[in-house]
Parts: C-alpha cells; sequence; structure tokens
DNA sequence: TATCCTTACGGAATTCGTAAGCATG
DNA sequence: CATGCTTACGAATTCCGTAAGGATA
C-alpha cells in the first residue's frame, strides 16, 4: 500500500472512474494507473470498483466503506505537509479562499486588506464561484476556506461559522414610487418587475420563500449572479431589485435608492466553512477569526477536531 | 513520503529514539532507518527529532505536532486492511484481547465460549497482562480490545465502555472468628494480616482508600496478581483475603468463606477498551456486546468515530 | 571501548512509461 | 471505430543492505 494508490482511488472516484483522466490528472500514465488499482485491490484482497467489462463503473460496498478512510488518509498526509510548513516558516504560504461575489466584493475587501497587511508573506489566492462549487473546493481540499450564505450547512464534512447575519432589502431608482410608502410590503413589491439573484445565490431562496408565504406571484424578469449586475438593470428601468443591503454603496450609487426590508424576508446568515479535519495554518486561523468574529482559538480547535 | 518513513518515525519515539531498535523492530537495516527518517525530515523541510551529536534525544517541537497525524495516518492504513479483511472473510480473521488475570480466569471464559462458538473461524487470542499493560498494547496497536478494572479511564485516546460492576469481598478460612460478626466492620478486618492484590491491580486503590479513609493501618503481608495465589495463602492461614467476589467458588473453594464487604469498599467498574478511531471488524463488534452489555451498534459507532 | 549514528556504494526490487492488444458502446 | 482498459516489456529510479567511518558516553 503506497500513497499513489491511494490518490488514485480517490482521484478515480473524483474523476467518475475514467482512469485515462485520473492518470492525466495525476501526471502518470493510464496503464499505472490501472496497475496501481489492481495491485491495492490484490493487497487487500477485495475489488474496490464494480466493473462491467474493462470499464469502471462505480464503487463495490468495500469500496465505499473503504473511501473514507482513503480520504481522510490523504487529506491527513496534506496535514503533515502543512504543519511542517507551518513551523518551518510561519508567516509565509498560500491560502485559498472561495467565495461569491456578495462576499468578495463587498463584505471581504476590508478584511483583507488587513491581512495582506499583517501577513505580506502569504500568497492569498480569491476564487470567485457559485455557492455549490465552493463546497465542491472545499471537499476536494482545493480551497482551504470557503465563505457564502447559501449551500454551505448540512454538508457533514465541513464545519461552519456564523460570520455576519443581514436581510435583503429593495434597491429603485431615485424617485421611485415605493420610496413614497411609509412602509415597504410583498404585495408593493410585486406590483413591480423584479431583478434579483439566481437561485442557489445569496438568500435568493428567502425571497422566493417570503413570496410564496404570502401567496403572491412575482414577475422576476432578471436572475443575476452579482449585484453589480442588478443595480445596472434597475438603474436602466428594468425592473426594482431585491439585493443584500451591502452592495448599496449610497456615495457610488447615486442613481439609486435603498428601502430597507427586514421585516419581509427571513434573514441570511452569510457562513465561514472548513472541510472537517484539516490542519489550519495559524495565518489561516487568524482570517477565520477576522471573518467569523465570533470563534476564538478554542471554539476553532474543537471544531476542526471533529467537535460539534 | 511514504509509509515505511511514518513507521519509523512511530516506532523511534515508542522506542526511546534508538535507531539500531527501531530497525530491529521493523526488519531492516539501521542506515536505512536513519535515511528514511533524514528524506523525511527534509521532504518537510523541518527536523522532526532532537539531536545531540549523532544521538537522537527526542521530538522537535513541530516533531510532537506532527506525531500524532503521523500516528493517525498509521491507524487509518491498518483500518483499511481490517476493512478489507471484514468483507473479504466476514466470519475470519483473528482478535487480540489484553486482559487481567481477574477477567480472564473468571469473568470471561463464558463470554469466550460463546463467542467461540459462534465464530469459530476468528483466531481469538488472549493476552493477560497488567492493567498498564494493556493499555500500551492498545495504544500500540498489538491488541484490539482490553479489559480491565483499572488504568483505563483516563487515557484520552481509548474510548471505554462498563463491562459490570462489583465489591471487594473478604476471603477467610472456614471456621474463621469474621465468620461469627454479624457485620464485617474495617476494624475488624485490619485486625489480622491482609492478603490482597498488587497495586495498580483489580481494584487495590479502593481497597487502601477505605483503610486510609478510616485512619486505619493495614499490615498487607503479601501483594499478588491474582487470586488463586491470594487463596492459596489464605488457605495455609498466611492471613485473610480480600478479593474480586467472582474469584470464589464455592464449589471448590471448599476451605474458604467469603464474606460479603459491599459496604466497606467503593464499587469497582470493569471496563472494555478499544482505541479511538480504530475500525472493529463485526465480530469484534459483537465481542464488545458481549462483554459490555449496555453496548449496541449505535453507541460504538458514535464512540468509535471520535464521540466521546 | 562499546554503542550508536552517518556516509558511501552496489545490487535488488520496484516503479513507470511506451507499445501493442482487446473489449465495448 | 473511437474510447478505454489490460498485458507485456524494457528503462529508470528507488530502495535496501553491507561495509566503513566518526562521534559520544
Amino acid at each position: 500500500m503506497n500513497f499513489q494508490q491511494l490518490k488514485i482511488v480517490r482521484e478515480t472516484v473524483r474523476r467518475g472512474y475514467n482512469l485515462t483522466e485520473v492518470a492525466n490528472a495525476l501526471y502518470t500514465s493510464q496503464p499505472g494507473v490501472s496497475k496501481n488499482i489492481k495491485d491495492l485491490e490484490d493487497e487487500l484482497g477485495v475489488e474496490l470498483f464494480v466493473r462491467r467489462g474493462k470499464r469502471l463503473l462505480g464503487l463495490t460496498e468495500p469500496g465505499k466503506e473503504l473511501l473514507e478512510t482513503v480520504e481522510r488518509i490523504l487529506r491527513d498526509a496534506q496535514n503533515l505537509r502543512n504543519i511542517a510548513d507551518q513551523f518551518a516558516s510561519r508567516e509565509q504560504g498560500s491560502l485559498t479562499v472561495a467565495t461569491t461575489h456578495t462576499q468578495a466584493r463587498y463584505a471581504l475587501p476590508e478584511v483583507i486588506k488587513q491581512f495582506k497587511a499583517r501577513y505580506p508573506q502569504v500568497h492569498l489566492a480569491l476564487h470567485q464561484c457559485s455557492p455549490r462549487e465552493i463546497v465542491e473546493m472545499l471537499l476536494a481540499g482545493e480551497a482551504d476556506i470557503g465563505i457564502a450564505t447559501e449551500a454551505i450547512e448540512g454538508v457533514a464534512e465541513l464545519v461552519s461559522f456564523p460570520c455576519y447575519s443581514w436581510h435583503h432589502a429593495v434597491i429603485v431608482p431615485q424617485g421611485h414610487a415605493l420610496t413614497q410608502l411609509p412602509a415597504l410590503t410583498l404585495d408593493a413589491i410585486a406590483a413591480y418587475p423584479i431583478v434579483t439573484y439566481h437561485e442557489g445565490f445569496t438568500g435568493r431562496a428567502h425571497i422566493d420563500k417570503a413570496f410564496a408565504a404570502a401567496g403572491q406571484a412575482v414577475d422576476i424578469v432578471l436572475s443575476a449572479i452579482d449585484a453589480d449586475v442588478i443595480k445596472t438593470y434597475v438603474e436602466i428601468g428594468l425592473g426594482i431589485g431585491i439585493v443584500a443591503p451591502m452592495a448599496f454603496n449610497p456615495a457610488k450609487d447615486t442613481g439609486l435608492a435603498l428601502l430597507a426590508a427586514d421585516h419581509l424576508f427571513d434573514d441570511n446568515t452569510t457562513r465561514l466553512a472548513v472541510h472537517r479535519g484539516v490542519y489550519l495554518r495559524d495565518y489561516a486561523r487568524q482570517f477565520v477569526t477576522m471573518v467569523a468574529p465570533g470563534v476564538d482559538e478554542k471554539v476553532l480547535q474543537k471544531a476542526l477536531n471533529g467537535g460539534e
């Protein structure tokens, strides 16, 4: 048994049981991949993969059971390297954060500025992607930290911490009729075409839920990934927007007005997530505490080691 | 990084940093051991061991931090083999139980008889040793299951379950003066020379504690590992015995009488322990439920995966 | 001086990639 | 017939043991 064999098993599952792809991904030859799998199966005395003829189709029962442990071993092997790096150069290394447009654009810049000042030697990579992709990256070990409002909770392999809570707000052109209302209602909003987030992004589910609960049909004329797009179309009069309030900048968005709607939509909690059982370098822990203020060393330590 | 290097690191710590011993233990050459350590240190970029000149003295800070993960990786590697064996042959394999004389001689025979009948193909090895050695064996992965009354609780790496509780009893020759007393007292016992267990065995601490709390000095004329020795000397009149009651067999120990002393000594709980994070084969789980009746599949599953 | 570790070197074993062959959709 | 896996074989690399050398209690 060796690490290469285990890596191949993991990658085979991830790549949908295509050994040619696995070989490419691991920069090795395809026959080598085949042989490694066969050797490991021989050593363990069980078939890991279901085959039809020569093709691999999926994991056998023992394969499924073994996979978890294989993944933990490989994660731990990576942990060894990370721990060693931590001691070799405390202030140096890299940190990959996967997050959504909303966080990257509005919530994180301040934190990142501070982090960069504190750890100038750390190479910080910010990956903008969808909430689901964030989860994927964390699971695959391609990102150290994920930050999003959606998709994070309920993934057993991840530990997550709340960063901050917020409510959607309505954004309209300056002087819009809605600005005259004493208090916003769902009915009033639904009278206009709506521009808001795509499904699966930035609390969209809570928006749908509120209207559905009110039995109110809504005309969503544009669903976008990010608030900048939404604001653009609100500004040209396509409809009114429902956005995260941190996307509104009074100084810059002079043609627009933000109307609070805390009472209309459920609140959203943006969360930070890491993979259970990973070792976080000091600077990564620091980053976590900067983004999720309720988290201190003890909480983090406990959460990382399987607690919670 | 490879498994051999990790094994060498683990074994180096276990063998007190003597690489020659490590080489022997792992059936390899000593220069090979040196090289493997050096290679791993080079790859990780940190020194794992503190050296004076050429000798190794202990772990460095990074070494200590890394060791835990190294041990988990190696344990998981063993888990892979065990899981595979489980599927390859569900009813076949081996099970190593480390336990004390008291359990092996009086508590376990019945269980083992049943187990053998149920799993005739499983090679069951029973290691009789001291409670501390039991813990050592579990920590080193040399035993799958440990059963003892002492030393098990308070070892963080182990999960343990209560098997049964019992109180020490007094054993005297037939017709002894103590048999005439309506109720036994510590004072009455302390008037005689005492024959009982060695420190660290079979609840001895509770015996000392009871007398200490009563301010009663006792004359322990013989301390033995097992009740058979104790009974032998009680029978020849060396003193009176304090033993675990399951050691008394009315049919066979005809020259002796057992006197209950539940009210005099704290109760003892015999516990079964396994190493946290190990994979237990089906038959091993079965063995656990046979010995620790309160434990079912769910409890066990949860306990093995890091939860309390 | 005995113990213990390192370096050096040569042989053995393993690994790995290329080429060829075969099954499957 | 293109894709995907296996077998076969030779080269390269890695691994491992022996021998010799140096430091330390």
